[in-house]
RNA sequence: GCCCAGGUGGCGGAACGGUAGACGCGGGGGACUUAAAAUCCUCUGGGGCAACCCGUGCGGGUUCGAAUCCCGCCCUGGGCACCA
């Protein structure tokens, strides 16, 4: 062993004989019982990782490294999501080509995957823009298809005009695009949808036996946005032939409806609008069609509106309401018209105050009908109906049950389920994705390309950049749009959109478990054996996205039957950000600062160039760590000055796992401070080590009243319990108390050597040293793998730490034999007596009342009470 | 506005309703060194000479006992935001 901790010789010495061994290689053994360990599937960026991606995957690390030594067959394996807009939009930006680009990311992922020591198997490494893997996508396209969840439709469509192409309603944040951020507008568009909203009802449902942080399932529920009403129908005063149907939730204010609003998309408004109302219908209805999203959501959002000069009857008392067009109903939901009841709806509310409606309560809150005159207020709690006919008098819940019956009695109108989630819009007018596997025939339609003919493969051209007319690029390359019917010969045109990308990560998880499966996607043996995923590990970024997709597919293939479960994750963790110290400078004169900044961001060579007292008027911000803000750290940076198991160890103890962390190099130093003084301990100890450790102490403690003195005694029951604590505490996430576990009890094997050191060398106290030791270098395999298989070799040992099982521990040695009581006199701390662990009720109450500290507080008082807590403490009350 | 998390020393954070502050960072003092770095020892919530007292965002409550449970506020972070 060297004298001091050398890193830089360890840790490639190490990388090169675990993959010469293929160590992290696994294989399907239905002896052992399975760990599925998966990290959130990373679309390779030309930035490179930083710590902040760490923050991830070493964790996970740690526990596929823990359970493959506890005796699990553990798969961690890690791919590509190399299909979709972030990669094309970076090759776009390079003025590269995402064939290009993408093979040399991945090179340097990986490389960074494997200096910082991850476990991953590559030899199951997928990359989803590759056609052994896009032909299964497209494979379950034809699934969908097969059931009529997948299907061509005219919808309006949000449209990104910086990424020419249209997105998911999951994928516009606020009215913007996720990728650029650019606002999105309204086009009416043919586009493939996936069927989601047939699975709704059940994505809603399963969630609750999931164990998932409680927020994504809240996200989830919410997205969703199940909610029970009444749909009915309403007649137009004067127009026999027109109708049209509303959807509410408060179905006991109907006598409350005072006007009514249809949607300006809404198919009847033209039909309705009388001649006098028409110029005003139609300015109203442009106008809402060119507005953008950033002034349909703007703070200031003002309830505009014109009447269509139409009447509807209500139905429960017949009496006429005026039919407005508004832009506050959305025709994508519901049925893009409404019943106003501005009395218990505050949108309706302000709308009628704005146009000077009347406003009528039919919900009191304590059941007294109000004051006619009186302006009333918005109320929208429950209570008792008033003004509602046969009605008034009821609680309103009733009501509602009452009214739904009577709507359905008469035809009217029916119960119904209204849901916020609206189909998944998966094509996509860009180049970088798996094209949809479905040709044009003017003679057939739509026909599915036949499975035996997968994949359809991408065309290999240069000119990829997105169009912007709204067609693929794929629609400017003839070789790849002229094809034939697959069922009649003729001539036809190929689909040109593809697949977004959210697609090839619906369902990656199952692939990993056969990745390279070439007759199916995946053998039904090895997804029975692997799914679900037990632990599932990464940002709270996806709880729509990605992680909504999975699930539907998931359940589509369990329906099918080729998917063995109802659910892809039974286990969900999100880590915390990991935020960096970001420069700002003040505005120069001729600057100024948009909306909600701070200063102007410096760049990295701007800072090393400032003069010092331009650096004084900088001030720092925390921010998440990206490559856009100039604060990234990198694990290359981190590694080369310090190590790999320093990084690892840093990050798994800074802070709980779903914690925000604030990068500080400081504990940065810490960590290292540590793995040195391992290092020197297990050098010094190295001369003194008893492999024969077992039988010692085995021999010694046969005996009934223990020979081992008493720091031996507690030095071994303080190996035990760690070796307990660290076991429970990673699958539990508790990485950070895992660590602080492991120094403790590293710093009890220093102060017991220390102590022992001075002595003769005695054979029992080598004994629990050397136990301590290998036990101590095989719990620090999963955090610090490196350092823990240089030490396990210097010890003379064969073979890899990982290929060791994780040291058992004695549950009676755990426990300690002797505990602290703690004595309180009303609830407050006034002594502690050290006392034996199986010591009775009766002895601590005794010991408790004959300490002279709480004598002196009891003040020769009697006590009135005295609580015993077996183990911990007793409290006497006087 | 609504829905989640979360407020504990100088800092990151520990604490099945039972010793508040484990572990680490930073800081003070000391040892080694010509010196520095590194390393080691030691102290480190506040107040008080002490016995003790005060301390987990604020105000109440439950309890023998509350950082932990309940009620009402105040902040911070995240998410959603015309969904009838």
């Amino acid at each position: 062993m060297t004298e001091a901790y050398d890193p830089k010789q360890i840790e490639p010495k190490w990388h090169a004989r675990w993959q010469q061994a293929r160590l992290f290689r696994t294989q399907d053994d239905p002896s052992k019982p399975k760990c599925y360990v998966l990290a959130f599937f990373p679309y390779p960026s030309g930035d490179g990782l930083s710590v902040g991606h760490c923050r991830n995957y070493i964790p996970c690390d740690a526990l596929a490294r823990l359970m493959r030594m506890r005796g699990y067959n553990v798969l961690h394996p890690m791919g590509w999501d190399a299909f979709g807009l972030p990669a094309e939009n970076e090759a776009i930006n390079k003025g590269s080509h995402p064939k290009h680009t993408v093979p040399r990311y991945v090179a340097n992922y990986k490389r960074q995957m494997n200096l910082i020591g991850l476990s991953y198997d590559w030899e199951r490494e997928i990359n989803s823009s590759q056609p052994d893997y896009y032909k299964w996508t497209q494979w379950w396209f034809l699934q969908l298809y097969k059931r009529g969840l997948a299907y061509r439709a005219n919808a309006p469509v949000n449209w990104c005009p910086r990424c020419r192409t249209v997105l998911a309603n999951e994928e516009v944040e606020g009215g913007k695009c996720w990728r650029c951020e650019t606002l999105v507008e309204k086009r009416d568009m043919p586009q493939w949808f996936f069927k989601i909203t047939a699975y709704a009802d059940r994505l809603l449902h399963d969630l609750d036996e999931l164990d998932w942080p409680e927020g994504i399932k809240q996200m989830q529920r919410h997205w969703i946005g199940r909610s029970e009403g009444v749909e009915f129908e309403m007649a137009i005063q004067g127009r026999p032939d027109l109708k049209f149907r509303v959807f509410t939730t408060r179905i006991d204010t109907v006598f409350g409806m005072t006007f009514a609003v249809l949607a300006p998309e809404h198919p009847l408004v033209d039909a309705i609008t009388t001649p006098e109302q028409r110029a005003a219908v139609e300015a109203y209805r442009e106008r809402a069609r060119r507005l953008d999203e950033a002034t349909r959501l703007s703070a200031e959002r003002e309830r505009t509106g014109v009447f269509t000069g139409a009447y509807a009857i209500n139905p429960v008392n017949d009496e006429p309401v005026p039919i407005y067009i508004a832009d506050y109903v959305l025709m994508t939901y519901g049925t893009g018209a409404i019943m106003a009841v501005p009395a218990h709806d505050e949108r309706d509310y302000d709308f009628a105050r704005k146009h000077g409606l009347p406003i009528r309560v039919v919900i009191s809150p304590d059941g007294s009908v109000p004051d006619p005159d009186a302006t009333p207020e918005c109320y929208t709690g429950d209570g008792v109906m008033v003004n509602s006919g046969a009605f008034s008098g009821l609680p309103n819940r009733e009501g509602m049950q009452r009214l739904g019956e009577w709507f359905e009695a008469r035809g009217l109108g029916e119960r119904k389920v209204n849901y916020r989630l609206r189909d998944w819009l998966i094509s996509r007018q860009r180049y970088w994705g798996a094209p949809i596997p479905i040709v044009h025939c003017p003679a057939c339609g739509e026909v599915p390309v036949p499975e035996n003919q997968l994949p359809v493969l991408l065309p290999d051209v240069e000119a990829y950049q997105p169009s912007g007319t709204g067609e693929s690029p794929l629609a400017n390359i003839p070789e790849f749009v002229n094809t034939t019917c697959p069922q009649c010969g003729q001539v036809a045109r190929r689909e040109t959109d593809t697949m977004g990308g959210f697609a090839c990560s619906s369902w990656y998880f199952l692939r990993f478990c056969d990745p390279h499966n070439d007759k199916e996607p995946f053998a039904q043996d090895k997804v029975r054996y692997w799914m679900p995923v037990d632990y599932y590990v990464g940002g709270a970024e996806h709880a729509v996205m990605h992680l909504l997709y999975a699930r539907f597919w998931t359940k589509v293939g369990y329906d099918a039957g080729f998917v063995p479960v109802k659910e892809p994750f039974y286990r969900l963790r999100n880590q915390g950000m990991v935020l960096a110290l970001t420069p700002y400078r003040p505005p120069r004169e001729d600057e100024t600062l948009r909306e909600g900044e701070v200063g102007i961001l410096v760049r990295r060579d701007q800072l090393e160039q400032m003069r010092e007292q331009e650096k004084a008027q900088l001030f720092w911000q925390w921010e998440k760590m990206s490559k856009s803000r100039y604060n990234v750290v990198t694990p290359d940076e981190i590694v080369k000055r310090y190590s790999a198991d320093t990084l690892r160890l840093y990050e798994l103890f800074v802070a709980p796992f779903d914690t925000a962390i604030e990068w500080k190099e400081e504990g940065v130093k810490g960590m290292h401070r540590f793995l040195g003084r391992v290092w020197r301990l297990m050098r010094e100890v190295r001369p003194c080590f008893v492999r024969d450790w077992r039988p010692i102490l085995n021999e010694s403690c046969q005996t009934p009243e223990c020979p081992l003195d008493e720091p031996a005694r507690k030095m071994r029951q303080r190996t035990h319990a760690s070796l307990k604590k660290i076991a429970a505490d990673i699958p539990d996430f508790k990485f950070n108390t895992a660590v602080a576990a492991l120094m403790e009890w590293f710093n009890h094997m220093e102060d017991y050597w220390r102590g022992v050191n001075q002595q003769p060398c005695c054979a029992d106290a080598m004994a629990v040293v050397s136990e301590a030791v290998e036990c101590f270098i095989l719990a620090l395999s999963p955090f610090a793998p490196h350092i823990a298989d240089e030490l396990w070799e210097a010890y003379g040992f064969e073979g890899f730490t990982l290929q060791q099982p994780y040291p058992q521990y004695d549950e009676s040695l755990a426990r300690a034999d002797e505990f602290e009581m703690v004595v309180q006199v009303n609830g407050k701390l006034r002594d502690r007596i050290v006392v034996p662990a199986d010591i009775s009720r009766e002895a601590m109450e005794q010991l408790a009342l004959q300490s002279p500290r709480v004598q002196a507080h009891l003040g020769g008082k009697p006590p009135r009470k005295v609580i015993v807590v077996p183990g911990k403490l007793v409290n006497i009350v006087v």
